[in-house]
DNA sequence: TTCGTAGTTGCAAAGATTTGCATAAACTTA
DNA sequence: TAAGTTTATGCAAATCTTTGCAACTACGAA
């Protein structure tokens, strides 16, 4: 079975409707190998589908979300971008405020403080796909900036 | 010494300029009990500094973030909010992404994380104010929608 | 297959946040 | 205290994201 086509049966039995929108949007996301923005997947997904909204993108990929289909990554003051849920590789992201870099974060290092976090509040985790914030080794060297 | 004049001290030792704008914007955020949004911040320091723009609140809380004065919280869907760091109560937030319900989560719970991540990555963890999407104890009892 | 209904979309407008640029104010140095 | 230098601010415009509404479409029931 094509890609696109396991990608829309996923989408249909978490009872989303599967439309042309959804499925070209999720198949742009899936077919790029870094996180994209809203306007990019805009683009991406126009060159198939020419009457796609832009506004259309943004209620999608939430939806998208609510599936559990993509993941978001919203890095200081950029736009937010979006990338395929991978189940065989979770992750999250650290991003340098300095140079803006951004390292990925294996799923075994929050783990265990996902599962405390769940037993002492009784309250379930998503997934997680955390995003934290702080300085790369390189940056953590320099003085601060004002 | 006043609250407004020692938090004016604190910006201008970690090398930032004081300027009215700057003080009365960190005081209004100061003297809320809650997490508060720019347009909130802009209606409530306009009262004491009428010629004050949005624009400025905006490049203003981006400076106290940077000066590690504030915290910032971003819960989907709704716009940025902004509280004064209180190093007394470190903490961060966990959100329900069905009711939109907020709490909090100790720093305790979180500090063995960031340490552990600071040594594997050798990266520095910003003083964290993590926050965790998932459903709350009430929400994750219901079927999920679309 | 056809129909009915609930969920989606496009469009336009609103809301949120960022940015370029000229002016104004803060801090440094003399 | 009086420049001179650097940074911050206001304003307007740009960019990013959300929303109301009417038309459209997916999909289960008949
Ligand atoms: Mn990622
Ligand atoms: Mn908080
Ligand atoms: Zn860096
Ligand atoms: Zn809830």
């Amino acid at each position: 079975m094509s890609c696109g086509k396991r990608l829309a049966e996923q989408l249909h039995e978490r009872g989303y409707r599967v439309t042309a929108q959804r499925t070209i949007i999720l198949e742009t996301i899936a077919h790029m190998e870094n996180h994209i923005s809203a306007q990019q997947v805009y683009e991406g997904a126009r060159e198939r589908l020419p009457g796609l909204n832009l506004a259309t993108v943004y209620r999608t990929v939430e939806s998208l979300k609510g599936a559990g289909m993509i993941n978001m990554l919203s890095t200081g003051g950029e736009p937010m971008r979006f990338s395929l849920c991978d189940p065989e590789h979770p992750h999250s992201h650290l991003v340098c405020r300095e140079c803006g870099s951004i390292f990925e974060l294996e799923a075994e290092e929050i783990e265990a403080f996902a599962r405390r976090v769940e037993e002492t509040t009784s309250f379930r985790i998503d997934s997680v796909h955390l995003t934290l914030e702080g300085l790369c080794q390189i940056c953590k060297q320099k003085p601060a900036a004002s």
